[in-house]
DNA sequence: AAGTGGTCTAGACCACCGT
DNA sequence: CGGTGGTCTAGACCACTTC
């Protein structure tokens, strides 16, 4: 007898709004997270199945196998034909998702700061025309900035925005992090590919991040585009590997 | 006028099989994406809507938007509402999926190869228990391997593997991927957690290596479950930074 | 045979975007 | 306003797993 017998979460008949914006999809997969969260749901435990559970909270099915993907997606639950739909084992650790790295720390109230070691307009070199889509040469600006949380330095971040951003300002990326200022902009980042490696510190990056010279830097680039599919921002970062580590979440589909 | 006339791949209309096991949202998804390899789809280019795509098939709008998001979830376009879907600037780059480093190399045909470095039972650590969720002591398979591609030591892989795999042997390792040999015995991984991070190497890596003394490796620890929820392998691995990168798209949902 | 998730359909209504 | 994607429904049939 592999599997016990389904938990249906007690949580999941409280307060689903049908007619507020959130989708009720996504109130009924919230409402699993935190059950899991909660150790309701412990890991291992098998969940009642689809109908029942639609039957259930008075949905259709496909809405409450929307709810139950969306959570497969992001790893919490595994769903095996014929078999059920079962937490996964090991305690939840939350990935880094689509944000900046000031909002990473200020979730986790690291006290982010930012110090503007540099921002000019420049001329897109071959490699930054290539991944803003932007002809060789266009103006686009340079920031450097170092990202400290709680006064230590973290990371190094450079980027290169196109020409609809030349007029941030040193106070602007003082103040808020990148993603910040283009969602001001009404610019929503949609999907942004990364390339991560790394290589020893230079002289200099030792020396703002307070490291051995020579020291390991985990480092990343990354190019961001919007929701109209256009490169919105290209970087090249690198960060502490002792206060820094990248968390993801693979799924096979 | 912001968008151009939609566009509907020609391809889109061969050989739809509604009989054979490759589900039809699965078809029209990999025809879309071969549209856009072969450029027949150039980055901006706008698709048809998902009413006409799903007349033109003969398909449902639902399977039709299921094949749409397929390719939205791996970055190869972006959708607006009241706007429309187009395809993602940038050329396009192809992740690391959920394989192992073995088959990555395999792929882009560089010849893989593996030296067995150690391999024997343990009893689990407080760190591999936690991780594979056994009792403390737990007899583990401990193997320590040196992959190489076309000859050159690329990677370290330490991994600790539950009871049920104490009898893999050296030879295995030497002939196969971990993650060839877990589906010869049925188990397919199904999601993965990965921590990335970068340090320097000890003068054992490096030598292993053939870096220098000191030089900063990749890192990447990971606990991999199978389709029960249940861990079936942690590993600590180390790269050669100039040899691999890791390759990622982040989709906001 | 019974129970589970996987796929597919045909339609409905809504929210958002541009003109 | 018309056009787009976003959500939701009610049902059908199938494939796989276990008994």
């Amino acid at each position: 007898m592999p599997a016990s017998s389904p938990i249906l979460p007690a949580s999941l008949f409280l307060g689903i709004d049908r007619s507020g914006p959130v989708p009720l999809y996504f109130q009924v997969a919230e409402r699993i997270e935190a059950a899991i969260d909660s150790g309701e749901l412990p890991a291992g435990a098998r969940l009642e199945n689809e109908i029942a559970l639609a039957e259930q909270l008075r949905l259709s099915r496909p809405t409450i196998r929307r709810a139950i993907q969306t959570l497969v997606d992001k790893g919490l639950l595994v769903r095996r034909r014929g078999i059920g739909t079962q937490v996964v084992h090991g305690q939840v650790r939350r990935n880094v998702e689509l944000t900046s790295l000031f909002e990473d720390l200020q979730k986790s109230h690291r006290a982010p700061t930012t110090l503007v070691a540099g921002i000019e307009e420049q001329e897109a070199s071959a490699v930054v025309a290539e991944q803003l889509g932007l002809p060789l040469g266009s103006k686009v600006l340079y920031v450097k900035r170092v990202r400290m949380a709680e006064g230590v330095p973290v990371a190094i971040l450079v980027n290169y925005l196109p020409p609809a951003f030349l007029d941030f300002s040193a106070d602007d990326f003082t103040q808020f992090g990148l993603y910040q200022l283009f969602r001001a902009r009404g610019v929503s980042i949609q999907v942004a590919r990364q390339r991560i490696s790394a290589r020893n510190a230079s002289a200099d990056e030792a020396r703002l991040l307070t490291i051995p010279e020579n020291g390991a830097l985990l480092t990343m680039d990354r190019t961001a585009y919007d929701s109209s599919g256009k490169a919105v921002e290209f970087g090249h970062h690198c960060y502490r590997p002792d206060l820094y580590t990248i968390e993801t979440t693979v799924v096979d589909r």
